[in-house]
DNA sequence: AGCACTAGAATCGTAGGACAATTTCGGTAT
DNA sequence: ATACCGAAATTGTCCTACGATTCTAGTGCT
C-alpha cells in the first residue's frame, strides 16, 4: 500500500496563475483542496526533497494512477509540467522519468543560477526599502542556520528554497522568480550532495553577509556576496570534475 | 528497491529529451510527423510570430480540438507546456489565454533576458574556437540584416531568435539554453513592437558587434556588447513607462 | 554456449464519450 | 438601468479502448 500523505506545506493563495509550486501564503489559512494533477506535482518534487524518489527513476503513468487514485489525464498532465520544469525527463514512447544530471549539468546550471542569485541579491537590495520581504529573507536565513550542514534533511531543503525564495520575491520581478523556480536546485543538491558539503561549509557566513548587504542597500556588495556563495559549489563540484577527468 | 545506476561522475547515456520548440536542424532532411501535441504547440508560437494570435486571446480546448483535429487530451497536454513555457496563462475553470505582458513583465522579462544573453555571449567567446557553431552564429546575424528595421514580419522574428539560438548554442551551457527558451523574448516583441522600434536603429551595429566580440574570443568585450544591445530595448520601455506614469 | 529473431507483455499516445462543477451569458423581474 | 436566475458553454476529471512502440523472454539456429 503505497503512503502518499496529506499536504504538510502551505501554498499559495491570491495568485491567478496557477503555481503548483508557489511561495507559502503569508497567511496560515485554508489550504484548499489542490486538484490532482498539483497534488502529483507537488508530491513528485516533496518526494525528491524526501529522497523518497531519485534521479533515473522511472514514474509510469499507470502506478502513478493508483497511487493516486486518479486517472491518467490527471497525470499525463502532471507528468507534462514536471517535464517542463526539468524535474522528469520524458522519452517518446518511454516515459518519464526522474532527471538525471550529469556533472555538466550540474556545473552548467550552477553558472546560471550564479546570474540569477546574483541579480536578485542586487535587485533585492535595491528594494531594501521593503521591510516585509527583508524581515522575511532575515527569517529564512536564520531558519537555515538552525539546520546541521552535515545532515541533509528534506527540511534544511526547504529552508534553503524558502531563503533564494524570499530573495527572489524581495527582487521584485516575476521574470525572475519564473527562471529561478525552472533552474531547481535542489535537483542539483539531491544528486551531489556529498561533493557539495566542502563547499557547504561557509554557508553560514555566506548567508549572512548577502543578507547584511542586502539590508545595506549595498546592491553590487549583495551581488558579490550571491555571486560568490554559489561560486563556492561550482569550484566544488568542478574540482571534482578536474579530478575525474584529467583529460 | 532502487534499481539505481551510476551517479555522479558517470555519464548516464544521453536521453533526447523532447523538444517541441527545438532548434530547427541545419540539414533539410525529413520533416518527421509531428506529434498532435506538439503540432498544436508549434502552431501556437508560430501563431505569435505572425500575428494570427494575439495577446489576451482566449484559447478553448473544443475550438482547438476542432481546429487540429484531435482530442482534448493532447490539446489540454499542449496547453499545460505552453503554459509552462509561458507562452499562455492557464486560469482554473476558465481555461487558457495568451499571455499578456504589461510593461513591467516586460521590462522585468529583459532585464533577464539581459543577464542571460550577456552570460551566452561571454560563454560563446569562450567557446570562439567552435567553427562551426561561429559560422552558425555569422550566418545568422547576416540573415537577421536583411531585414527591414521598420517592417516586422514573422520571418524576421524568426531569424532573430535563430541568432540568439546560435549565441546560446554555442555557450553550450544546457541550463542556459532552457532558460532562454522559456523567457521568449519573441512574446515581449509581439507586445511592444511599436515601442522597440526606436531601439532598433542600433540593430546593425549591435549584431556585428557581438559576432566580432565572439569571434575575437574576447569574452567581456561579447558579454558588454550584448548587454548594451539588450539594454537600448530596456531603455525603450523604460523611457516609456517614464512618460506613461510619471507618478 | 552464444546469438539472432520473434511472440507476447508492458507502456505510451491518442480517441471518444460522459458528467459534475464552475463560469458565462441572456432574459426576466424589480 | 440593475439585480437576479436559469440555461448554455467550458473546464476538470473519469472511463474504456486500441494502435504503435518498446521491453522481455523464450525459441531456434549456427
Amino acid at each position: 500500500m503505497k503512503t502518499q500523505q496529506n499536504d504538510a506545506g502551505g501554498d499559495a493563495g491570491k495568485v491567478q496563475v496557477q503555481d503548483p509550486l508557489g511561495e507559502q501564503a503569508p497567511e496560515p489559512v485554508a489550504s484548499k483542496p489542490l486538484s490532482p494533477r498539483d497534488r502529483v506535482i507537488q508530491d513528485v518534487v516533496r518526494g525528491l526533497y524526501e529522497g523518497r524518489l531519485e534521479p533515473g527513476q522511472r514514474l509510469v503513468e499507470a502506478q502513478l494512477t493508483e497511487q493516486y487514485g486518479i486517472s491518467r489525464g490527471p497525470v499525463r498532465e502532471a507528468l507534462n509540467r514536471l517535464a517542463a520544469m526539468g524535474v522528469v525527463d520524458l522519452l517518446p514512447q518511454r516515459g518519464a522519468l526522474i532527471r538525471i544530471l550529469t556533472l555538466k549539468d550540474a556545473i552548467d546550471s550552477l553558472q546560471v543560477v550564479q546570474g540569477l542569485v546574483g541579480m536578485s541579491a542586487r535587485l533585492a537590495a535595491e528594494h531594501s526599502s521593503d521591510d516585509e520581504g527583508l524581515e522575511r529573507l532575515q527569517h529564512a536565513a536564520a531558519d537555515i542556520m538552525r539546520f546541521d550542514p552535515a545532515s541533509p534533511s528534506a527540511d534544511h531543503a526547504k529552508a534553503r528554497d524558502a531563503f533564494y525564495s524570499a530573495l527572489t520575491a524581495m527582487a521584485d520581478n516575476a521574470a525572475l522568480r519564473r527562471v529561478m523556480m525552472q533552474v531547481h536546485i535542489h535537483l542539483i543538491r539531491v544528486q551531489f550532495r556529498s561533493l557539495l558539503r566542502t563547499a557547504d561549509r561557509r554557508r553560514h557566513r555566506d548567508y549572512t553577509d548577502i543578507v547584511e548587504a542586502v539590508a545595506a542597500g549595498n546592491s553590487s556588495r549583495a551581488e558579490r556576496a550571491a555571486r560568490a556563495h554559489i561560486g563556492r559549489s561550482i569550484s566544488a563540484l568542478e574540482a571534482f570534475r578536474a579530478a575525474e577527468k584529467p583529460a
